[in-house]
DNA sequence: GATGAATGAGAATTCATTCAT
DNA sequence: AATGAATGAATTCTCATTCAT
């Protein structure tokens, strides 16, 4: 049998990505379950820390997933460095589609208890990019004026959008080959010079 | 003095902006206000109501602030249009800087009480990004192969993954030239043959 | 013009009539009326003496209306008082429909406010039967054994039902000769020897 | 121990005799009873809910209670017929006076809420008294002229017209065989040839 | 007399959390 | 470990009444 902590954070992930932190009672979670309410309490100590450690769970999803060094090593230009990276990116996210869901929804959102996360899922996210970014500059892959900051709009803006998009229309197989070209062409047109 | 509705909707788009729409509670903004609970009842039939009002008032805003044909008429090349559309947005985001964090943080969320009105929004923002597409496409500005899905995630995703920062980080003056410079040659690469 | 005072009452006694006194609200009453609120306190102290003036109405057209000891003199038997009676007491009831029906409806719930009330109209309403009861007896036209508890009964159980029915219905015309003469029929019947 | 809802229920009925619907609240019955305010929501979706409940098993209570078929096979004359009729109605009204009286007075109210419940209720009790009534005509009991309607009048105007007022006397033991011979000896007589 | 915006006490309802079994 | 009935603080909303203009 999986664990109840799983059974229970997959549950809420389900309900989260439909309607949202607010609106998911933790009656609904057990229902979904299948648990009594104080069970739920065993396993997490409120609402609160449920959320938390789903954010921290894409947190790991994405650190195990993405590894900056290892698509710098396989890619010889913008393109394919781009592309290997939009890859990997769409992999992770559309392998955990509600999850990815309710992490784009709710991190725009503002929930004190949960602003503290998502800082440092951004801060990471950032040290990430910044990484690529320097690679992308010493080979000279990119323009030199081009600053990080714009650098990652570009990055996230986009793919940020698409995976809302795609996501929410509930794509069944959004990650094609054809979507994964489209998406990385336009942000290597953005950023090569 | 200035009209109460306006009074209310104002004090609520602060706290909404910097609360969130369900960490606030009607006492925080009649409390902002300076009125008595039921007043705020006099102007609007519930708190879901007045969230209602505030959309359809970001709606009328870019409705009225931004006119694709005539920017399509004052430009004369892909770099120009990209230009003047984004000066165009930021300065209505800009100057309605908490009503914009609302809209972005909310519409991304799941209320169903609110999912129609962000649905309208969003057909409106799509049919006004068709028209410019025809324009650009039309002209030989952007390739031929150029769908205009991409079209909309490059927009969409940069000039909203932007806001969101800046509007965040509370940077006085965002919609510097250098911004707004920056921004569209991004966008303009990332869309031009 | 008619009086102001009036006119609030009129309006009260049409929603009081189709939507009981808790479910009309001062707002309803003044719209209908056309007046501000404001004006409204001017006429009566608040919404609960406004319905005890109404009762006190009530009470000044019965009592106006019905004169025991006129049917007295018009009538030789059972039968005829009997007919007198219920004639009057429908005319009456009759041409104030809707005042008929507020008082039958809210005579039986519970208001502490106004049982007091209604108590006196009630108080009333005995004492011009138990005149009729004695008359009847003195002459011989009821049963030795019949008591005033049971003649009460009859009477205003049947009156009442008849009245109750027919005002929610709406029938334009139920003072039929018709229905008086069933009515009166069935209350002789079940009184007489 | 008691069933939580019904306890509640019972709590219910007699606050709402004594002080009618709108003038009991949650408040009062969790009081009553001795639970939480939450704890009222578990077993009732709302207060509107508990009413419907008591209507239902007023009904219910009725409909077990009297059997038009059996009365008729016990019977041999309209003396007898309405007597047991009388008797068995007494006996149900008055072994659950408090409800009676909830459902006697609010039953002539207006709450759109419960207007439909006591339609049905109604409906119910003009399908026995007809069955009632075809018995009593097929077997020349009572007049060839005597109509539905007014036979309906007697029989409810005056059974209603006597529980109401000895009921809110609180008159412990008003189903005597005194009370029962006289209402019935009245009713008898009214329709009878 | 007339107004109607403002009031605020009070009511119904929700739901995360607890705890005795 | 598991349960689920019970809790009550917190929230939205109502509406009779007031009062400055």
């Amino acid at each position: 049998m999986r664990e109840r902590r799983e059974e229970i954070m997959d549950a809420a992930v389900k309900l989260f990505a439909h309607k949202g932190y607010y609106n998911t009672k933790i009656a609904d979670i057990v229902n979904l379950v299948g648990i009594a309410k104080g069970t739920f309490y065993l396993y997490f100590k409120s609402k609160k820390e449920l959320f938390l450690s789903l954010i921290k769970k894409q947190r790991t999803l994405i650190d195990q997933g993405i590894d900056i060094k290892n698509i710098v090593e396989e890619s010889n230009d913008l393109k394919s460095f781009v592309k290997i990276l939009v890859r990997e990116a769409f992999k992770i996210y559309g392998s955990n589609k509600d999850l990815t869901i309710v992490i784009l929804r709710e991190s725009v959102s503002v929930n004190e208890d949960f602003v503290g996360e998502f800082k440092i899922m951004d801060k990471e996210r950032t040290k990430r990019l910044k990484s690529a970014y320097s690679y992308l500059k010493e080979e000279g892959y990119i323009e030199l004026d081009n600053d990080f900051e714009f650098f990652y709009y570009v990055f996230v803006g986009i793919i940020e959008s698409i995976l809302l998009r795609k996501l929410i229309m509930n794509e069944e197989e959004f990650i094609s080959e054809e979507v994964i070209n489209k998406t990385s062409n336009y942000i290597e047109k953005a950023l090569s010079i």
